[in-house]
RNA sequence: GCUGAAGUGGUGGAAUUGGUAGACACGUUGGACUUAAAAUCCAAUGGAUAGUAAUAUCCGUGCGGGUUCAAGUCCCGCCUUCAGUACCA
């Protein structure tokens, strides 16, 4: 019998799913450990070979930690709530929870037949009600808390202590103004197309992230998270975690904290204009200041014959969306205010004008404009004829590096670096502006006006919003007719109008009708797991005391700053009120890279029809279309017939060729619409779970994108067959109890421990190479002992369970291999060789050799006898010296 | 522009962190088994030169310098690619 994976896989993926083999609950006997898989969002095309890279390094993990001794908790949920299911729902009438359910089941197939280690026991889904309610839940704990200023820390609402200037009927408008989530009217990136709102973390390029449609600025009342109050702590605590450093490189890019000064410039006795800068020393050189259009300082200063300019240039860049205004970077817009302000140190007057490269969001949303050393300055100036200073000593017109200070009166001749501090205490002192920190980072728009996500639990009236009480929640999706937004632009929820309107001892409220982002729920997903059947609480005190941290989070490097942030700023707020006991919920993280497709590109003659092969595509002018990767070959060939036959577009399509007719290949993104997706289902049928675990981890580091390639595939398959064959023959096992000798004991000696090392630092490539080694040798050496056999079971059951287990019982164990131990390796059968290195020394010439750890006494006499020798010939003399050096390092001197 | 990562055979990728570069695998070539194919097994495989041969010598980790007995690895200066971000004052 050869290795049949298909049985095997099917008889353990069933035996772990009836013997609950990966389920696990809180054990203070034991060490925990924490693998958590960034959840997915159950797409309707299913999983593609792309997906469970990071789900295989974790269960490998998984699987690994629990032979080590660790009490392992590995769930998997989804999250469920999102735009696609909306859009289907939308498009077919169906309801998204009928969609979403179809999805998670096919989901969950594919995923189990991985044979992945996961605790389906603990699965959660983010649009299940029992769920959702929490989620409420912790929106309202951010209703019900301000942030206070002395402790940086959330508290309360009812701690906050109102100032006694404030009378009591502005006392709810206070408290309103102090809680992390809160109601403002804001210009939001207001998405036509998706007919929503979108947070900026969402808008790329002043396109929506999710299917590229423009994005525009438009006033509405939002909820917003006073995420900014947390900048400070979510930056500084960066430094302590496990994470990539290019993660936390973007998180610290998002926050973007400068250190600057405000600084006041008079425009008349009762006006006058701030800006932050973080150059406050080339101040000599402000020769004009800039607001943005939106500024409404710009109403009180502008001049009568300026005003209809002002007015229009305004109305321009209100219409313009964020993308009109990065197009045109380099060529700057602006209009003269007619009013004119005093430079408070120079006593310079310059003028004032505005321009929408100033951004009202920013600082005071006006800027000092230093045209020497700032480029946007720069490129102003010389459109407008505008007055250049240069305050810093420097050859070229322009520069924005530091140097020595010019043309700024009696502060000449210091070094920029050094003036930056003079500056802001002389304007300090004489009250012209202030030491001042800004951040990249706004505030969280929370809003979406969408139907397939968690209601806000909220109820206004004329007067005010007021929380839904605790035990009321979850407020339920209420059924809607359609699932389209009003034409006012409000949620679709505002359709059902006998869920909208409620009241309340007499009282008569209106429900908020916007629902949550998608992020809201895969902000606190990983304290669900922890207890997931709990009614009572988000989770009970002791599980999270138990199991949190999370050690170890595996998932795509394209959540760096949203998911990350946002989870990161509801911990903390968490942290804050006692309800969590770490400050950061995610100890250690890991990126996986990207699988990618190969593409397969079908040239197509613009004028004339027809295809052509891509050899000969110069001779016209051709488009290039995505066709289905299974219709070429590995030598880029296409087959035609099979095209013709799948696909009527190419029924009756002419093709020109040579011999052959070729395609291109492109290397991108793995997508349904480009037709290169290959699904792991296949592979699984064609070579066994086991061999896709193994070759997506062979493939290269974990952290590195790489395209798919088939070819390749079938040398893991080979070692299977390999491995199978070390311990089966014609059907008989052919394992027993003979001595092993010592080069059997070394070659499983060392993979014992190359490849627990390789797991520790994540490097799964190459612990499957030593895999492959180790049973190379050892069937080179015939081995059949069953003492070195059996641990080398264990130690591939991390990479491939199924096959493991397979030979784990047919060794007559009764019990499942993962209730067993990870060897110990012997250090006495890793000695390497010894290795000599010439070494001159004050010109002296001597020997440096490194003999292998752990020897004995004797042994390294003896090493050193051998190595004597080898001297001896190299140079015809002996050593006059013997220097040995504690340690491995010995010298000898010529 | 800024930030981060990376550049090694025909290909994916190793290299114990400064110590015999190319492990392991794919591919290719040759051989064994077979009527044949598949499967399997064995051997060769960075380049060049010399030799019938075992072998020997030289060149080789994006480019140019440097440090060192020794550099893929460290330092200086460039080039290229990928990813993220972008008028943040």
């Amino acid at each position: 019998m050869d290795y049949n994976f298909r049985t095997i896989e099917k008889k353990w993926q069933d035996y772990w799913k009836a013997n609950q083999t990966n389920s696990s609950e809180v054990d203070h006997s034991l060490p925990k450990y924490y693998v958590l898989d960034m959840f997915p969002y159950p797409s309707g095309s299913g999983l593609h070979v792309g997906h469970p890279l990071g789900y295989i390094a974790s269960d490998i993990i998984s699987r690994y930690k629990r032979l080590k001794g660790f009490n392992v908790l590995h769930p998997m949920g989804f999250d469920s709530f999102g735009l696609p299911a909306e859009q289907y729902a939308i498009k077919t009438g169906r309801h998204p929870k009928e969609t979403t359910e179809i999805n998670i089941k096919r989901f969950k197939d594919q995923l189990d037949n991985l044979g992945l280690s996961y605790d389906w026991s603990r699965e959660i889904k983010t649009s299940d009600s029992n769920y959702y309610k929490w989620t409420q839940w912790i929106f309202l704990k951010l209703y019900n808390s301000y942030f206070d200023k002395e402790t940086k820390k959330a508290k309360d609402v009812s701690e906050l202590i109102i100032p006694s200037h404030i009378d009591s009927s502005k006392r709810d408008n206070y408290i309103d103004s102090k809680r992390l989530a809160y109601i403002d009217t804001i210009d939001v990136n207001w998405c036509e197309e998706l007919g929503t709102v979108l947070a900026n973390e969402e808008v790329i390029g002043g396109l929506s992230e999710r299917g590229g449609f423009p994005v525009t600025k438009k006033p509405m009342r939002q909820w917003v998270m006073r995420i900014t109050k947390y900048a400070d702590r979510l930056l500084d605590d960066l430094d302590d975690l496990d994470w990539p450093e290019s993660i936390k490189s973007s998180q610290r890019n998002w926050i973007g904290k400068s250190y600057g000064a405000e600084i006041s410039f008079t425009v008349n006795s009762e006006l006058s204009v701030n800006v932050f800068t973080t150059r406050p020393d080339t101040i000599y050189g402000a020769t004009y200041l800039v607001l943005a259009p939106e500024n409404s300082i710009v109403e009180k200063i502008v001049t009568d014959d300026q005003k209809n300019e002002i007015e229009n240039y305004q109305k321009i860049a209100k219409s313009k969306s964020d993308l009109e205004r990065q197009e045109n970077q380099k060529i700057k817009t602006g209009v003269f205010t007619g009013a004119f302000a005093i430079n408070p140190i120079s006593n310079k007057k310059i003028p004032i004008w505005i321009s929408d490269y100033v951004l009202n969001s920013y600082g005071t949303g006006a800027i000092m404009a230093v045209p020497a050393h700032d480029e946007r300055d720069y490129e102003f100036a010389q459109q407008f004829n505008l007055e250049v200073i240069k305050v810093i000593d420097s050859e070229s017109d322009f520069f924005s590096g530091h140097g020595n200070i010019i043309n700024s009166e009696s502060f000449n001749g210091i070094h920029s670096k050094k003036f930056k501090d003079v500056v802001i205490d002389y304007l300090e002192k004489n009250k012209l502006g202030e030491r001042k920190i800004n951040y990249k980072l706004r505030d969280w728009i929370f809003t979406r006006q969408r139907y397939w996500g968690e209601p806000i639990p909220i109820l206004h009236n004329k007067d005010k919003s007021i929380a839904v009480d605790e035990q009321d929640l979850p407020i339920l999706l209420p059924e809607v007719e359609s699932y389209l937004p009003t034409k006012s632009g409000k949620s679709p929820l505002a359709r059902n109008e006998s869920w909208k309107y409620i009241t309340i001892n007499g009282k008569s409220f209106e429900r908020e009708t916007n629902t949550m982002p998608q992020w809201a729920g895969s902000c606190w997903y990983y304290l669900r797991f922890l207890d997931p059947k709990n009614q009572s609480q988000f989770a009970s005190e002791s599980s999270i005391k138990y199991w949190m941290p999370v050690d170890l989070y595996i998932g795509g490097a394209e959540h760096a700053v949203l998911h990350l942030l946002y989870s990161r700023f509801w911990h903390k707020v968490l942290y804050d009120l006692g309800l969590v006991n770490t400050k950061e919920p995610f100890k250690k993280l890991v990126n996986q890279g990207m699988i990618l497709g190969n593409s397969a590109l079908i040239h197509r003659k613009i004028d004339g029809g027809g295809y052509v092969s891509s050899d000969l595509k110069d001779k016209y002018k051709t488009q290039s279309i995505h066709i289905e990767i299974s219709f070429v070959n590995e030598n880029n060939e296409l087959n035609m017939e099979l095209l013709k036959k799948n696909n009527p577009d190419f029924k009756d399509a002419d093709f020109e060729y040579d011999k052959t007719f070729y395609v291109d290949r492109e290397v991108e993104k793995m997508s349904k619409s480009k037709y290169n997706v290959i699904n792991p289902d296949d592979i699984c049928y064609n070579y066994g779970a086991d061999t896709l675990r193994l070759y997506e981890m062979f493939l290269g580091p974990l952290e590195q994108s790489k395209p798919w390639s088939t070819s390749g595939i079938i040398g893991v398959h080979n070692f299977l067959k390999k491995l199978w064959r070390l311990y089966f023959h014609e059907n008989e096992i052919i394992v027993n109890e003979s001595v092993p000798n010592d080069y059997n004991l070394k070659t499983l000696n060392r993979c014992i421990k190359k490849v627990a090392n390789d797991i520790e630092n994540f490097s799964f490539n190459t612990a499957v190479s030593t895999l492959m080694i180790t049973v190379n040798e050892l069937t080179q050496q015939k081995c059949t002992s069953k003492k070195i056999l059996e641990p080398l079971a264990i130690v591939i059951s991390s990479f491939a369970p199924h096959i493991a287990e397979e030979i784990w019982q047919q060794l007559g164990n009764t019990d499942s291999i993962t209730n067993s131990n990870y060897p110990n390796y012997d250090e006495r059968y890793l000695h390497d060789t010894t290795k000599i290195y010439p070494v001159s020394i004050n010109g002296k010439l001597k020997y440096k050799i490194e003999l292998p750890t752990n020897l004995s006494k004797q042994e390294i006499e003896k090493e050193i006898l051998a190595d004597e020798v080898f001297i001896k010939k190299l140079h015809g003399l002996k050593p006059k010296k013997v220097i040995v050096v504690p340690g491995k390092i010995i010298n000898f001197v010529i």
